[in-house]
DNA sequence: TTGTAAGCGTTATCAG
DNA sequence: CTGATAACGCTTACAA
């Protein structure tokens, strides 16, 4: 209700020296300034982001879009990009759950003239290619995209490598017969993580067999099921990969309810490595993917674009997730010790690092085509995701 | 890139009509709105939103002001206004984890000109007054505020009345030396929580004692360690009742380390309900909070503040939250049976719903001072989190 | 039914 | 250093 115009009036001065006051963008005398400082204060004067922008062009905020909101992922994506825009003050609009490309694309739009750029995690392809087709006009960075994306810039998870290495793992520890917990069909994580199943099997010698890939779509509920249908199998298997840790969550939870054990029983393995994995009972093997830092990296990334809309784009970097065993794979108790909370001990790894992916083209693409991968070493994942006492 | 008048001149009419086209605020012949659309289409226009919401002065936003984004709580109530702000065509702006009262309030500033109303969970009462004193310029929605606040719209759970019916049951399974593991210091849920513990035990003629009310602050770290401390007590305590559903976790951790057995040795109980609870080992006892219900109520109930500004504000919306008993706190597997899911199947309530909160001023204030409490029933939760097969 | 033109609250350009 | 003033892209009386 208050505009520059009332400041300017008080202050005895031009709307012009106001606004310069505000950014900074020019000299203004010490007693202008006094005054104007002192009217607006006065006022509780503050300036009209929707009239900024509209002169500037400049929003200084961005758009994510997001399939979902479910769980622990999700947010700590958002928490990544929300902390990481705020230092650079940036304002963060969200959107998700869009039922199909059509309503993605919407939300899109809807959002033009009030960010400067979108970061979008868009798992399926038809609504990846409409995504980035926008990126033509806008700057925009991909989440975790489909592997044919290609003309924007990208940050992903190494998907296929981090699922590799638990199986990798599972058969070291002796488990022949490893089933597949899937994620949701159409997926892009759900697919390269049982790509990187199946690849861990074949390199070890081990039969592909479809009866052991059970249907799954990432929710706990769906690894409840699972579990039935786990032990309805002949042979039974001995060990479960779950695509994810929900699904290993509710795997565990329908095991007990049926009377096994794990992992004397069957071993259980997750992917993304939750907050409470550590602390369930067994506490879960699984590969840790630091979301929080996904987030904030999308954020950098766009910033750059932004910054520098003429450098090249089709960038990629990629996270390298890491392995972490804890007791549900039947490695032993090993590790019993990484579940006491020490000020800045990290979780113990006692595997080691996924090895970096193969440096030719694996199946007439590489395993990432046009990454640029400023990162790809793999990192002790150096960030607390909260505070530990 | 493309305006209004670029558009206007390929169809040859002008911005007005293009404009009335668009927000069918006004009779176009059939004609011109043809022309219009297919000029739209090709030169693949859409509107400016900072422009439109500059003459309008009406944005089409919110602002969702969260003191942080950690865990199922907090996403779940994004998820639940993001999906009621989807439906009524409001884009959603969120802002996390201000350090401070400052930061907060330059926060919801930064946020003027870009939102209509604001939705702010503001957890500690200097802060919450603050954003209270917004509210008089702008259409604001506490979420779970102190009681002490006044003046604005709120939308609370009964933390109180779920915490005594915890504690209740717990009691009346035969447990004497219940302990309280806390939520952070100033926190007003941890508050009401503790409140809820306190009275309870009084109701039933046992002592409250400081010795059984542990440190924590919300996460499982904090749970892991208070079970130290617990264990240290003597006598022992027979229960806990943890303000949260993570520390909870936490706790049941570090009992399993220690080699106890829950309920076995030591009963324990959280707080939330969070969509693992049910699956863990043993399925934890707990109170039902739907924060997504919670974010949907915020958000209708900001709607009816936008949509009729003189309607009275200090409305006050309490949700009821449901004792959800399970295994954890030793009540034995009567209720296994609820962990089977199956499509539309509710969790199974042993317990009856918490008592409706007393009539009469309990200690200077009532329970809920100038509730208008539109929702006090206690309802079983009819919204699933998540599709369950 | 359509067009003209005056704003909405800022910033940016250009003279002073 | 400061002040007019013309945009920015759109909506909305008011006229036609």
């Amino acid at each position: 209700v208050v505009t520059i115009r009332d400041v300017a009036r008080r202050a005895r001065v031009s709307t012009a020296t106001v606004s310069r006051v505000f950014n900074g963008t020019a000299r203004v005398s010490a007693e202008a300034e006094r005054r104007v400082r002192a009217s607006a204060s006065r006022l509780d004067y503050w300036p009209n982001s929707a009239a900024r922008s509209l002169t500037t062009s400049r929003s200084h905020a961005l758009g994510v879009l997001l399939p979902d909101l479910f769980g622990e992922f999700f947010s700590e994506i958002i928490r990544g990009i929300d902390h990481a825009a705020r230092t650079a003050r940036f304002q963060v609009l969200v959107s998700s759950s869009h039922a199909d490309t059509a309503e993605l694309v919407a939300a899109a739009r809807a959002m033009r003239g009030r960010i400067d750029g979108l970061i979008a995690m868009v798992p399926d392809c038809g609504s990846a290619d409409a995504v980035c087709q926008l990126a033509r006009q806008f700057p925009v960075v991909l989440l975790n995209p489909p592997a044919t994306i290609d003309g924007c810039r990208k940050v992903s998870v190494a998907n296929f490598e981090g699922a590799q290495a638990v199986v990798h793992h599972l058969v070291r520890l002796g488990h022949r017969r490893i089933a597949l917990l899937q994620g949701p069909p159409g997926n892009v994580d759900a697919d390269e993580r049982r790509r990187g199943y199946r690849e861990a099997l074949r390199e070890s010698g081990l039969p592909v067999d479809p009866q052991l890939e059970l249907a799954g779509d990432f929710t706990e509920a769906s690894g409840y099921q699972a579990a039935a249908a786990a032990l309805r199998l002949r042979p039974r298997p001995q060990a479960v990969f779950a695509a994810n840790d929900y699904m290993a969550i509710g795997f565990m939870g329908s095991l007990r309810d049926a009377g096994l054990r794990v992992p004397q029983d069957m071993a259980v393995t997750g992917f993304d490595d939750i907050a409470i994995a550590r602390y369930l009972s067994p506490p879960l093997t699984t590969v840790h993917v630091d979301a929080y830092q996904l987030g904030e990296r999308a954020f950098r990334s766009l910033a750059g674009l932004l910054d520098a809309p003429r450098t090249r784009r089709r960038e990629h970097e990629v996270l390298v997730p890491t392995l972490v065993v804890r007791r549900s794979c039947g490695a032993g108790p090993a590790n019993a010790e990484a579940l006491r909370p020490r000020r800045r001990r990290i979780v113990a790894h006692a595997e080691a690092p996924p090895p970096a992916p193969p440096p030719g083209p694996a199946l007439g693409n590489g395993v990432h085509p046009g990454a640029s991968v400023s990162k790809r070493r793999t990192r002790i994942p150096s960030l607390r995701r909260r505070l530990e006492p």
